[in-house]
DNA sequence: CTGATATCCTTATGCTGTAAAGAGATAGCT
DNA sequence: AGCTATCTCTTTACAGCATAAGGATATCAG
């Protein structure tokens, strides 16, 4: 289940984000020195969800890594939602912030494709955090316009530009989507990739005898391995240790990238670039 | 969180996929005759996530559809997990099979985009299987088989092939997903898009007044044109119900698919088609 | 010192998936 | 016909979840 961006009240989460929250009186009001703060819970809360996944990402969980129980972080964050949001808004300041554009706009867009790759299988969990609505933090901004900074070179006007955004950081998104969560799946469940991919297709042999007839175009796509395009054979990937999905889709990944800067460069070419 | 595919009894798992699993003997076995079904449970289960969200499908709301308790559900299915592949397969198979591909492959695959847009909104829920591994069921074949029918009027080789599906899906599943996602969390909490939207982009002007200064090209992408950002609509809306978001994440993915698009015309012509 | 306010804990409520055990129905077998 | 194995479905129970409510305790301004 996606998890929803919180719905409290809004005042106080745009101040969380946007870190405009405490510091007006610092250390006049009476009570107890607070032993922790917001960004103690969120780092915990980021450690919590880098290790054991999004589903293993409670309160409870949160809290005992701080040494504190679970409603002791009430006091700090609003809801689970909040926490969700200001998590993901602190992760994105991973993200470089600039790429330099002299080799050209083709090679500071695969950078910055490749390190939207890494930075989502360093935190898959954050592929989970619901798209619906845009979390508005600072950060988000931020890599709105590292990308904007991107396409500027590429010369195309606003209109253009802002169907590209959407599109190119869907892409990302989606091809490292199936790796993300295949890691997750294979540390949560124990059980490895390989093991459980044989599993099924001795099932599917077993189940749909007649495969081959019912869908031979997949089996084409699975057994053909030349390409016209003279590009390079697939090898086997000997001395790679990842599971051979990753590969495959990191090829997928490349290629792909490849389909949308070429089709890029036609929008230009339309444009008169 | 996204929810995992079942790691039940894989034997079990797939013949109810398939539908393999029942007519040995059908009717020589004691005990009272099934009033239900695994149809009807992926039925109501669907029906559930189709009206009220992934997030309010449970077991306990699906058995009170088919008026019985949640347990019941447990003598059809082995689990939760395993009912959610089901429900996935089975949403499948509403779509097309078949693309004429007489007007061109461009149009074909348009048009192929176009209804699984349209899909997803249907069954928002399905966005939130998990894509970890396939679920192996024969209408992600048939899905499948569908899309390399329209691939195949390319001309374009099998390892050519084999990354654009990926990507095309994703494309796809990606720039809906928002629009599916903001519809889903509008109902779930019944605040309007709208609403929402006003009361965040308000806050961000308190929260960041040099937002201008510190974003400027974020500020240049929403100024020229309509803006995803702050602004009204530049550009007219006429006679349309929908939120502004629907609307403009619409054209995000025409043109994104024209990109795509050109961009696998670069490959044909690069392989020399 | 007093009263207000802060942090943090304990407890409780209503969800969730599902394990365990039992009630009742139905078939084949004797 | 009666017995018994087997199936469906229910009840009950349990651990885990987010979080509401209330209480204990520490710290400030006066």
């Amino acid at each position: 289940m996606v998890v929803f961006a919180g719905q409290g009240d809004v005042q106080r989460t745009m101040a969380l984000l946007w870190r405009t929250a405490g510091p007006g009186d610092p250390r006049t009001a009476p009570g107890p020195k607070p032993a922790l703060s917001v960004d103690m819970i969120v780092d915990a809360a980021i450690a919590v969800a880098d290790a054991e996944g999004m589903s293993s990402l409670s309160m409870r969980a949160v809290g005992e890594r701080l040494g504190r129980t679970a409603m002791a972080l009430y006091t700090y964050v609003p809801s689970k939602g909040e926490l969700v949001d200001l998590m993901y808004d602190r992760a994105l300041a991973e993200l470089p912030r600039g790429y330099d554009g002299e080799a050209g706009w083709r090679a500071a867009l695969t950078r910055w494709a490749g390190d939207g790759w890494a930075f989502y299988l360093r935190h898959p969990w954050v592929l989970q955090v619901s798209q619906a609505r845009p979390v508005l933090g600072p950060n988000e901004y931020v890599m709105m316009e590292t990308l904007l900074g991107v396409l500027r070179g590429t010369g195309l006007g606003a209109p253009v530009v802002r169907r590209l955004v959407g599109t190119l950081i869907y892409f990302v998104r989606g091809t490292v989507q199936p790796v993300a969560e295949a890691r997750q799946a294979a540390t949560a469940t124990g059980v490895p990739d390989q093991e459980w991919w044989d599993g099924r297709s001795a099932q599917i042999a077993q189940v749909a005898p007649d495969f081959a007839e019912r869908f031979p175009m997949v089996v084409w796509l699975g057994t053909e391995g030349a390409s016209p395009l003279g590009d390079e054979a697939d090898e086997p990937c000997p001395d790679d240790d990842r599971p051979y999905m990753e590969a495959e889709a990191e090829k997928t990944f490349q290629a792909g990238l490849t389909v949308l800067l070429d089709g890029i460069e036609a929008a230009m070419r339309r444009a008169g670039l």
